[in-house]
DNA sequence: GTTAAGATTTAT
DNA sequence: TAAATCTTAACC
């Protein structure tokens, strides 16, 4: 089997398109994990109120500026890190769910990147060289995809917290389904 | 230097 | 339904 690292164009292009297509694709850390994505959130960019980039070009979300490609990783609540894939100009793809082999029960951002032991370390790193690499599987059979309003972001107004911006793999058992 | 709030999880 | 917990950003 040949895994394919995603190359920068992948990430260059419309974000809810990247956020889909991120379904089944191939997460690895250090080499040693290789999970699979099964569930994600767009982030469309500054105009988007549930975004942080919407707050203004801060410190924070100044690497989702930058280049496409990158991990924008953060800290909610004091306790869980959250990933994310930057697709350029203030938006990202959050990577809500991956397969553990492990990974009893519902999963979830939080407790994602506590399982592959991401922390603000892996802030900013690019997705095509370890430890952080995004792959992708040639093999990998369709998924039926399903999409719905993102999770969390009720703060956001109407508008902006029901659009269907979430993605997943139907039926996949690692889906957060709150 | 201080304060307010949050893309969550877990336990009452 | 509420607490845990700490970084970021917006105030003095």
């Amino acid at each position: 089997m040949t895994l394919r690292v995603l190359p920068r164009s992948f990430y260059e292009r419309e974000t809810s398109l990247v956020a889909r297509e991120l379904l089944g694709k191939v997460l690895e850390v250090r080499g040693e994990v290789h999970a699979p994505i099964v569930e994600t959130e767009a982030y469309l960019g500054p105009h988007d109120l549930a975004c942080h980039s919407s707050k203004g070009r801060t410190p924070r979300t100044e690497v989702m500026f930058g280049p496409a490609g990158v991990a924008y990783v953060y800290l909610v609540y004091g306790l869980h890190h959250l990933l994310n894939v930057v697709t350029g100009h203030g938006a990202a793809v959050l990577i809500r769910a991956v397969a553990l082999p492990n990974g009893s029960g519902r999963s979830g951002p939080g407790k994602l990147t506590r399982s592959l032991g991401l922390t603000l370390a892996h802030n900013r790193l690019p997705l095509d060289v370890a430890p952080l690499r995004l792959l992708e599987d040639p093999a990998c059979p369709p998924l039926r995809l399903a999409s719905g309003a993102r999770i969390g972001v009720d703060y956001a107004g109407p508008r902006w917290a029901r659009r269907k911006l979430r993605f997943w793999v139907a039926g996949h058992p690692a889906v957060s389904v709150t």
